[in-house]
RNA sequence: GGAGAGGUGGCCGAGUGGUCGAAGGCACCAGAUUGCUAAUCUGGCAUACGGGAAACCGUAUCGAGGGUUCGAAUCCCUCCCUCUCCGCCA
C-alpha cells in the first residue's frame, strides 16, 4: 500500500504520479475523504474514552452508594462510546478496502505510457537462428517427438492442461535443477521449498488480494490460497518482522508451480504450453534497503537474462511503461525470448521493484542503525525463468528439419549426456 | 479427529475485576566507578495512531474476534496457533 501521510500531504502530487498508470485522481480523492472521517472519529472516541477512563477509576475510590449514582451516566457514556466504536470500525473497513485496492506508484523515471504498445525494447541479444525449412510450433513438435501430450492432459484435469513424458519431463527437471543451481552458485540466491498454498495473510501481503481473489484458487473450506506464483511464499518469509540491517540485502530463489485461474485470459493462448492452468517457475525475490532497489532491479534483471544468455536463446529487454504496470510494481523490466515456431517474443521473466507497496502490507521492516526507528525494506521479484514459456523457446530454437530438438550444452549434464531429442522410430 | 496444557513486551516470566502498558530477570543503550578486558552501581529502554514547533499529552494493543461490566490481561463465548499423549495417514 501506498504511504497515507505521503497522499495526506502531496495529495497532487500523489495522483500526478498515479495518473501515469491511469488512475484517476478521483480514488484518491475517495481515500482520503475516509482517512479525514476516520481521524476525526478517532479523535473523538479518544476524547470520550479518555474521559471514560478518568471517571471510571474516580468510581473506584468511592463507596457502593454514590458509585451506583454515577452508574446511569457512566453506562450513557458507554453506549455512546460502543456506538462511535462501531462507526469508527465501519470507517476503518471502507479505508482499508481503499488503500489495499490502490495500486503502487511508479518509480520517476518510468516511461510514461498508456498500454503494453508504449513499451520500450531496452536492448536485444542473440541472433535467432535461421532455419532452412519452415520451423514449427512447439505444439507439433512436442506430439511428433512424444514428450508433450495435450489430449492426455485435458483427460486427466481439463483444458489448459497437458502431460510432459519422457524426455519432456526430463528436461523440465533439467531446467528447474540447472536454473537453482545457477541461482544458488554464482548469483548468490538462497534456495527456498516453501508452501505451495499460503493463507490470506500473505496473499494479501503481495497485493493479490483483496484485488485478484479471482485469479487464484483456493481451498473452499480453509483459508487456503494456491500460490499464483512463489513472489507470494519468498516475499511474506519476512512478514511482521524487524529483518537486521546487516543480512540485506537478501536474495531468495525458490522452484514451484504456481497456479493461476486465467479467467481473464479465456480464450487467449488456448494452443500450446504458452499459459496453463499450473506451470512450474524459478523465481527471485530481493528484499533491500529503499537506496538500493534501483540498482539491485537491474542486477535481476541480468540475473535472468544470464539464463537466456546461457541456453543460447535470442532475447530482449522490454522496459514496462507507466500504464503497463503491475498492480504492486513501480518499475518493470520484461525479459522476450524469440520462438521462431509461433513467431513471437515470449515473456519469459518479469523482473519487479515494487519499492515499499508490499513491505507496508506485510510489515517488513529494517533498523537502519541501532536505536533508529524501522523503516520498510524495498521488495522486488522476478521469473529467473518461466518454464513453458522457456521449454517452448528451447524446442522451437533448436528444432532441426527431421523434427528432432538439439539440447543446449549447459544442460546436456542434466539430461544423462544427451545432446538432442530424437523423433521417435515408427 | 480425540484428550490435556498453554499463548503476556526483543527474550524469560509474574499478574485472576479498578492509577497495569503491565512486577522481576535477561538482553540492549547512556552515565558513574573500579587499574584491568569484565564486574558493580544509577538511569533509560514496546509498538501504532492522533494532537503539538517541542517538552509532552491522549487513545489503542497482554493470540484473534465477540460478550458481561461504570471499568477486563484478569470473568463468559467462538475461533486460531503451539506443546504433550492417543488415533489415523503419505
Amino acid at each position: 500500500m501506498i504511504d497515507i501521510r505521503l497522499a495526506r500531504e502531496r495529495p497532487d502530487w500523489v495522483k500526478a504520479q498515479l495518473a501515469k498508470t491511469g488512475v484517476d485522481g478521483a480514488e484518491v480523492d475517495r481515500l482520503l475523504g475516509c482517512e479525514a472521517r476516520r481521524r476525526s472519529l478517532k479523535q473523538e472516541l479518544d476524547r470520550m474514552r479518555a474521559e471514560r477512563t478518568r471517571e471510571s477509576r474516580a468510581l473506584g475510590a468511592l463507596g457502593p452508594a454514590e458509585r451506583e449514582a454515577r452508574r446511569a451516566a457512566m453506562r450513557a457514556l458507554g453506549e455512546r462510546i460502543g456506538a462511535l466504536e462501531r462507526e469508527l470500525a465501519q470507517a476503518e473497513g471502507e479505508f482499508q478496502t481503499l488503500i489495499l485496492g490502490l495500486r503502487n506508484i511508479p518509480r520517476p523515471d518510468v516511461p510514461e505510457g498508456g498500454t503494453e504498445a508504449d513499451n520500450q525494447v531496452v536492448r536485444s541479444e542473440g541472433a535467432p537462428p535461421q532455419f532452412s525449412f519452415e520451423p514449427r510450433p512447439h505444439w507439433e513438435l512436442g506430439e511428433r517427438l512424444g514428450i508433450i501430450d495435450f489430449e492426455r492432459g485435458v483427460k486427466l484435469a481439463g483444458t489448459r492442461f497437458y502431460v510432459l513424458l519422457g524426455e519432456g519431463a526430463r528436461l523440465e527437471r533439467a531446467l528447474i535443477a540447472w536454473m537453482l543451481d545457477l541461482k544458488t552458485g554464482a548469483q548468490g540466491y538462497t534456495e527456498v521449498w516453501p508452501p505451495l498454498m499460503v493463507n490470506s495473510a500473505a496473499a494479501t501481503g503481495t497485493g493479490h488480494l483483496p484485488r485478484f481473489r479471482d485469479t487464484m484458487y483456493r481451498d473452499a473450506e480453509e483459508d487456503f490460497w494456491f500460490i499464483p506464483t512463489a513472489e507470494v511464499p519468498l516475499t511474506n518469509l519476512y512478514r511482521d518482522e524487524i529483518v537486521d540491517v546487516a543480512r540485506l540485502p537478501i536474495y531468495l530463489t525458490a522452484y514451484t508451480p504456481c497456479f493461476r485461474r486465467e479467467k481473464m485470459s479465456a480464450g487467449r493462448d488456448v494452443r500450446g504450453i504458452k499459459r496453463g492452468h499450473q506451470f512450474d517457475k524459478v523465481e527471485m525475490v530481493k528484499l533491500t534497503r529503499p537506496q538500493d532497489s534501483d540498482r539491485e532491479l537491474l542486477g535481476l534483471v541480468e540475473d535472468a537474462c544470464e539464463v537466456c544468455r546461457r541456453l543460447g536463446l535470442s532475447f530482449r529487454v522490454v522496459r514496462i511503461c507507466s500504464g503497463d504496470l503491475g498492480f504492486a510494481s513501480a518499475a518493470t523490466y520484461d525479459i522476450e525470448a524469440w520462438a521462431p515456431g509461433l513467431g513471437e517474443w515470449l515473456e519469459v521473466s518479469s523482473c519487479s521493484n515494487c519499492t515499499d507497496f508490499q513491505a507496508r502490507r506485510a510489515g517488513i521492516r529494517f533498523r537502519p542503525e541501532k536505536g533508529a526507528k524501522p523503516e520498510f525494506v524495498h521488495t522486488l521479484n522476478g521469473s529467473g525463468l518461466g518454464l513453458p514459456r522457456t521449454l517452448i523457446a528451447l524446442l522451437e530454437n533448436g528444432q532441426r528439419e527431421d523434427g528432432s530438438v538439439v539440447i543446449p550444452e549447459v544442460l546436456r549434464p542434466y539430461m544423462g549426456g544427451k545432446s538432442a531429442i530424437e523423433m521417435p522410430r515408427q
